[in-house]
DNA sequence: CATGAATGAGACTTCATTCAT
DNA sequence: GATGAATGAAGTCTCATTCAT
């Protein structure tokens, strides 16, 4: 033991990334006030102490996380939009299921639930995702609308809630699969829905009377 | 102090109401950890120690809160599907609108807000609140969906996944008056959202241009 | 109901009674600080306001129920050594067996528990009971062996340390019914006891073998 | 407050025990309900926050404190009875002086009150200290008793009554000291009661008059 | 007299945060 | 940088006590 060699070396600069990581978790999981330092100190395999090394309070700790995790979520938006805008009607499938992938790789559910639970005591935090995240999402979509109308392939309309119609039944659906799929909720094939959604968005549920 | 006013005065059945209603505007503000006792008895203006005469814990409190404010919601539901089932096409628009209409009557994103940020901590009410509420709205709207592909109305297809195409936009509105909307979000006027959604599910978006 | 005949009729008077009575029986069994003044009431089948018709405070009541019990007590006492004293060695097994009896009717040893566990706490209640049924139980004694003593039946010695000896196991006989049985000792015989430490008392454990 | 006294200095490995040493005194003062967690934190010289660095709740302070407090009681007896069993004669003295002894160096008349007043509280409490503390100090009186009635030293008679006869006047004056003294009661001097009931177990209180 | 309803004071307990090492 | 030990502040809950009826 004396003189031995050391079982392990920190990866000193890895810290704080475990931690965000172990916090994001816990946070997504319990909310802000149910959530114990010493839970996600235990989670990321540091002391509660550790954790002021990088972050000055809990608060801190947890806007790092939200406005962290935030950043990536965007750069996932952003392919879906970029380049050549095609026809609307080829762009809506794709749009709808690059949103049903991204839930599949992030904890998009748990993030959610997190910020809207969270949104009355870190205004900030609902803000920051709001401008960084929503907004940003909703108003490419918005934009693909304007220029779908003017392009005259989609009806008159305000672009605005058009993106609701498009936007709410995924996130609904990812919500569903976070709060209600646990709850003895069955589960939601975010694929299927995003399909047939599609399907909606482009020619309506009904079959043929129009009117 | 000699012959001034009484204390307290006693307002026996009313109390235990009052303090739900109290309980119900904060757990729904700030979530059930973050919710203080001291909050909940000043706005419903008892001491702290009167709760604990009607509820056993601050769980039992938020149980009860989330339990008690889930049978109006019920029955707020039931006059929009009740009576002869007319065509989907018209039903659609008064659907809609009757949920724009519920949401203005009680807290409904509050009350979501607080469901979903809880849904883990307390996954007796998630599932309280997913069989009571969600699934009964969701299992009234996929039955008309049902008749109405019998009748040839609507197109095959998933009509759970047709619920959410119909329920996601209307519960997103509400989940963005909620959280956005305080965090600088643009408002949005549920009836027009109603409205033209309603539309959505009928036409689809596109002018003419099928595919 | 209106001008009906009242189902019952209080017994006014009994009331106090019935209280201290159910306040002797928690107290003895839980201590002051443990008992509840709920508890206290239900057993006496009236409303915790209701002791405060009777007893000004918790404290009071507790003093009211240590003192009450107090006299019965020594009343008891009293046929032990009135009347002509007859030979010491005569008088001693009847002592003995009269401790026996007594603990038989009433709670002896729930009561010398609660006197004991709460002598720091009420110091008065321990005066009490010392000086109303300890030491005056201890001066008959001292009384009985300083007579024989003089009589030249008992030999020299501290009359005070032999009142120990006499009364000690049998107190000892108590406290072990009270405590060490329910706590899974094997039960004791107070009758058997006074017997035996009655012939121990006149003759010693030896056989012979004076040293 | 710059280059001060630091605010607390560690004692690490003492901290429990000193913890433990507060807690016995305030428990065998004032039994466990009435005993305040801010007074043994007081009197460890410690925050109340930090008796739970060491014990989970109030209830396992207290238990630990009586199981803790056990050991070293058996210890102390062992000695008392251990080597080559003399004559029966020559033990007595010897083994109510140890505990004479005994009481001098341990507040044993605290603990005994505490564990009397708790026993229907902590019935755990109440079993540990008989079945490690007296129940062993009993069986080795027992033990020599039926020794010495083999060897024709002691009369007949049950064996565990005898060990009462023997234990019983010096508990009383444990419980006497403890309770009685300060109530006013004139002090007791135990190894006078031992040496005089050693008397008392050998030849019986009376001069000649057998029978 | 008796009580259901209500409360103030205070207890135990938790937890984010800090300090000496 | 990292941590075990410690704590202040605050929260939930209990309970003796009081008040209007």
């Amino acid at each position: 033991m004396a003189d031995g060699e050391p079982r392990w070396r920190r990866r000193k600069t890895a810290r704080p990334g475990e931690i965000l990581e172990a916090a994001l978790a816990v946070f997504a999981d319990k909310g802000f006030a149910a959530a114990r330092l010493s839970d996600i100190a235990a989670k990321a395999g540091v002391s509660k102490a550790a954790l002021y090394v990088y972050f000055e309070t809990k608060t801190d700790l947890f806007r790092a996380v939200a406005n962290q995790v935030a950043a990536p979520n965007i750069e996932r938006l952003r392919p879906l939009v970029d380049g050549e805008p095609g026809r609307f009607a080829e762009m809506m499938p794709v749009i709808l299921s690059g949103i049903a992938k991204v839930a599949e790789d992030m904890p998009l559910g748990g993030i959610a639930k997190m910020v809207i639970g969270e949104s009355r005591n870190f205004p900030e935090i609902a803000s920051v995702w709001r401008e960084a995240v929503i907004e940003r999402a909703l108003s490419m979509i918005v934009q693909l609308v304007e220029q779908a109308q003017k392009k005259g392939e989609v009806r008159a309309g305000d672009p605005r809630l058009y993106g609701l119609s498009l936007l709410g039944p995924m996130i609904m659906g990812v919500l569903w699969t976070e709060v209600a799929v646990p709850a003895g909720g069955a589960p939601i094939d975010l694929h299927k829905l995003a399909a047939q959604h599609a399907g909606v968005l482009m020619d309506g549920m009904l079959v043929e009377a129009r009117r």
